[in-house]
DNA sequence: CACTCCCGCCAATTA
DNA sequence: TAATTGGCGGGAGTG
């Protein structure tokens, strides 16, 4: 039967061809519509046989091979003659005529002449790399799977492969539109971001068995700063591969395509070995891999890698290890991305169609066209499929399913540069050798110990105005940023938080540019990241601590205080004051935002549809661009109170970049002395700063501080031994935060606030907050145990992941809160309540436990970072938690409308 | 035998 | 319901 098929397919292909083709063809260039189903026409008669047919079928009984080699040759021929697909005919009797010659025995196809890599290097060939900015070509899957002579499943694996880099998205059933390289750098930045944060530091590979490896991915791209130009690839990106990725499932291929290569720009050595590979992607496998799973994973991992060597971003090599050789693959794609430059470049002039502003909404729409649903989704997440991905699966997953977490994250310090540095110092080690990363793991430890001591201090901030936010100036960054993992979000957030800040700045300006100088804390411009500084004071903490189970409620409300602040701080430049500028922008977006995402879901969501109603909602200025970023962020968090966001607007956020500056000061130290927080310590006495991180998308609820000073830290990063979350930050719940008056701003008091107890300005400090999800619970991440102390207790949690001990979060206990507040003023002492990621160390995580922590995190949700477990243990927080996961689902589903 | 990975069944998703 | 997509894993080719 099949070879009667293949006979048969043979044939037909011809037939579709040529009239496919011929449009095809034609419509590979500029006119054509995206919306087209294109390959109706084809079809038209299943058997064209033509002589030849029926002769091939004989033929191919009488041997497979032959059938074998016929189809190829029909494959090659057309290719060969490219586009010419035309003549059907000629080619069924050059087939004849092959079969009949011996040459295929010659030839014969083998199997390399199948692989998918010639196969895609064929595909490529069709195209220019960098077409011609204005037309886009389209893509006919039937056709080229014609003229390529394979099936149609095959051209899926090579399309979805480069759709994950935005090569080619998807604009209709059947038809792909080719985007070429321009993004490319774009893309695979991103993806560094991504990757960065999500296995970021802590690359976790694991090795084999037992042994994990840590990689420590460094950040190679200090400067996040660039938000900038981010948002415009942020939204590129997004458009390109949100909408056609979105489509269906998370799609693992994309997905998966897309971590892949995260983990080469992640990676120092940027080889990448496939059982490595296969571990960390294997998100679900959290406890038990399945060794059946795991060797799926490997084929596609081969689909994917072929596919990534046709298009000269990797090369096979071999790794020997203690254990032996093992395949791998080394990246030897661009290691630098020349930031923008490809974003400006590529994008603006040629290719995008969708640029700039719009460009988000205007993809969107046009995909729209096909489907609604997905691009909607789409929307919420452009850049960030990934993230989308992840909720799916929270969703559909019920053992993974996590909820998800937030956290906030008390102080960072410049410990964290030199943590990263650690990191990738591990990280080597630990590639070299497994046993090495014990050395790896000592060190941190002592960081870690000196961090904990410190743990988080939560800003006590007060409501006051002494804390005011500003937005670094984005050359303050570097440093900074440098230091620390870049958090950036994971794809699709992350971008859109860059991007901001330019706009918002100008809107951010208008209240005041400089808030306090004194302010103790800093916001940064670029969306993800945000700097305190300066003392805490207590009063707010008190807010902070509501217990658990109050956090569940409030957290919603912390959310919904939180977004605003984010936004202005895009505004990099100045925040100012509470007056109102920012407020605009922040409301309608957020409102709208709201309205689209759903709270919790905050990050997953919000992006598009928050973008775009942003953009427009907010007159503002620039500010939109910027706005959308951050408002994105937030929205997540706040969907809940637009009004809120208003509030906050009001209040004056005070960011300013003096501040900042000052604050650099402070912060600067970070990338120098890796080492040892204790040093940090020493040298930082200043006022703790903290970065604050917006969560990746992935993440959405997490907050993240860093402290810049002071080390404690610590964190030391525990890195080492989690692949999780080696950044020395510590993740508080949204909730947590909004108690802080830093965040941002002051401004926003908002009614919302979260937290009635502390109700301070602070309150609407919250507003980081995206905090909805989990907000409540405040959560360390740390690798290490170490860290934290007290906090404790409860980390435990997970009594399900106990094995994989690797990324619990352990939950903070709402306890915690109480005695971060408490403690506040101070940073450091204050008692933080880290959870830190069990794991750590010592237990030799396999493979499976880190990794689930990891990609749940990432991909998938925030919470996935902690232990889900954790989450439950927090009473409250279980309904909480549930609740948020639900959100987060009902969310995707439901942003979509 | 191990590494690759082609092939195509068939489920999920769309149209 | 039909078509499109794409997950998945058996098992074959290659060295």
């Amino acid at each position: 039967e099949n070879i009667f098929d293949r006979s048969r397919m043979a044939p037909k292909t011809p037939i579709k061809n040529e009239p496919v083709d011929l449009s095809k063809q034609k419509g590979c260039t500029p006119e054509r519509n995206p919306i087209t189903p294109v390959k109706i026409i084809d079809r038209p008669q299943p058997d064209p046989w033509t002589p030849t047919a029926n002769l091939k079928i004989l033929v191919s009984a009488a041997s497979p091979d032959m059938r074998d080699r016929e189809k190829k040759k029909e494959l090659f021929r057309p290719i060969e003659n490219s586009e010419q697909s035309d003549t059907p005919d000629s080619l069924q009797y050059d087939i004849v005529d092959d079969s009949t010659v011996d040459e295929f025995e010659k030839q014969r196809p083998s199997r390399k002449q199948k692989s998918l890599g010639l196969l895609c290097q064929k595909f490529l060939a069709r195209y220019p790399n960098y077409p011609l900015s204005t037309e886009k070509t389209t893509i006919s899957l039937d056709e080229v799977a014609s003229i390529l002579g394979v099936e149609r499943r095959r051209i899926y694996d090579i399309v979805n492969v480069l759709e994950s880099l935005h090569l080619v998205s998807r604009v209709a059933k059947n038809q792909y539109c080719w985007h070429g390289r321009h993004n490319l750098s774009q893309t695979l930045k991103m993806l560094q971001e991504a990757g960065e944060l999500q296995y970021g530091e802590l690359m976790t590979l694991q090795h084999k068995e037992q042994d994990f490896e840590y990689k420590f991915g460094e950040r190679k791209k200090e400067t996040i700063p660039d938000s900038q130009d981010r948002p415009l690839l942020d939204f590129s990106e997004p458009d390109c591969s949100s909408a056609s990725a979105n489509s269906r499932k998370d799609k693992s291929l994309r997905i998966m395509s897309q971590k892949f290569v995260m983990l080469f720009l992640v990676s120092k050595t940027k080889i990448v070995t496939l059982d490595i590979a296969a571990k960390i992607l294997i998100e679900e496998t959290q406890d038990t891999v399945d060794h059946s799973k795991f060797k799926t994973k490997v084929r596609r991992l081969y689909d994917i890698a072929n596919v990534l060597t046709s298009l000269g971003l990797i090369k096979k090599v071999h790794v020997t290890e203690e254990r032996g050789r093992k395949p791998a693959f080394k990246w030897i794609g661009p290691v630098e991305f020349p930031e923008k430059t490809d974003e400006l470049r590529g994008h603006s002039p040629t290719s995008d169609p969708l640029p700039g502003t719009q460009r988000g909404a205007s993809v969107q729409y046009q995909t729209s066209a096909t489907g609604k649903q997905r691009f909607t989704r789409h929307a919420s997440f452009n850049s960030a499929q990934p993230c989308e991905a992840i909720r799916r699966k929270v969703s559909s997953e019920p053992n993974s399913p996590r909820q998800e977490k937030q956290a906030s994250v008390v102080n960072s310090d410049e410990n964290c540069s030199k943590m990263i540095n650690l990191a990738a110092v591990c990280r080597q080690k630990i590639e070299e050798d497994t046993g090495k990363a014990c050395d790896t793991e000592t060190i941190l430890n002592s960081a870690k110990n000196s961090n904990i001591t410190l743990p988080l201090s939560l800003l006590p901030a007060p409501g006051d105005p002494d804390f005011c936010v500003n937005p670094l100036p984005q050359p303050v960054f570097p440093v900074v940023q440098a230091d620390v993992p870049s958090f950036s979000l994971p794809i699709g957030i992350s971008s859109q938080a860059s991007h901001p800040s330019t706009p918002a700045a100008s809107k951010t300006e208008n209240g005041k540019p400089t808030v306090v100088p004194n302010q103790p804390f800093l916001c940064f411009p670029s969306s993800s990241f945000f700097m305190l500084c300066g003392g805490l004071q207590e009063n707010n903490s008190s807010e902070l601590l509501p217990p658990a189970g109050d956090l569940g409620s409030r957290s919603a409300e912390a959310q919904a205080a939180v977004p605003p602040p984010f936004c202005q701080k895009r505004s990099s430049h100045k925040c100012s004051s509470p007056s109102a500028p920012v407020d605009d922008e922040e409301p309608a977006a957020k409102k709208q935002t709201l309205e689209h995402s759903f709270l919790p879901l905050s990050l997953v969501v919000p992006k598009k549809p928050s973008g775009s109603p942003k953009a427009e909602s907010s007159p503002g200025s620039g500010c939109s661009a910027a706005v959308h970023l951050e408002m994105d962020h937030f929205d997540l968090a706040s969907p809940v109170a637009p009004e809120v966001a208003n509030k906050e607007s009001v209040k004056p956020l005070d960011c300013q970049k003096q501040e900042k500056q000052s604050q650099n000061k402070d912060s600067e130290e970070p990338p120098p002395g890796n080492k040892h927080i204790s040093k940090e310590n020493a040298s930082q006495p200043f006022q703790p700063q903290y970065l604050y991180v917006q969560p990746p998308a992935g993440l959405s609820s997490f907050n993240f501080l860093f402290s810049t000073n002071q080390a404690p830290g610590a964190i030391s990063l525990a890195a080492n031994q989690m692949p999780s979350l080696s950044v020395p930050c510590v993740m508080v719940p949204s909730a947590a935060l909004a108690s802080f008056p830093l965040v941002c701003s002051p401004s926003f008091t908002s009614p919302l606030s979260p937290a009635p107890e502390g109700s301070f300005s602070a309150a609407a400090s919250t507003n980081f907050s995206m905090s909805s999800l989990a907000s409540t619970t405040p959560v360390f991440i740390s690798t290490t145990a170490v860290v934290t102390p007290k906090v404790s207790p409860a980390p435990s949690v997970d009594p399900q992941q106990p094995p994989h001990p690797a990324l619990h979060l352990s939950p903070v206990l709402t306890r915690s809160f109480n005695a971060v507040k408490l403690d506040s003023p101070v940073c450091m002492g204050h008692p933080v309540t880290l959870l830190k990621l069990q794991q750590p160390s010592s237990a030799p995580l396999t493979p499976k436990s880190i990794r689930p922590a990891h990609h749940e995190a990432f991909f998938k949700t925030p919470g996935s970072l902690g232990d889900p477990a954790a989450w439950k243990k927090n009473e409250g927080n279980q309904t909480r938690n549930a609740s948020s996961v639900q959100r987060r689902l009902e969310i995707s589903s439901s942003s979509p409308d």
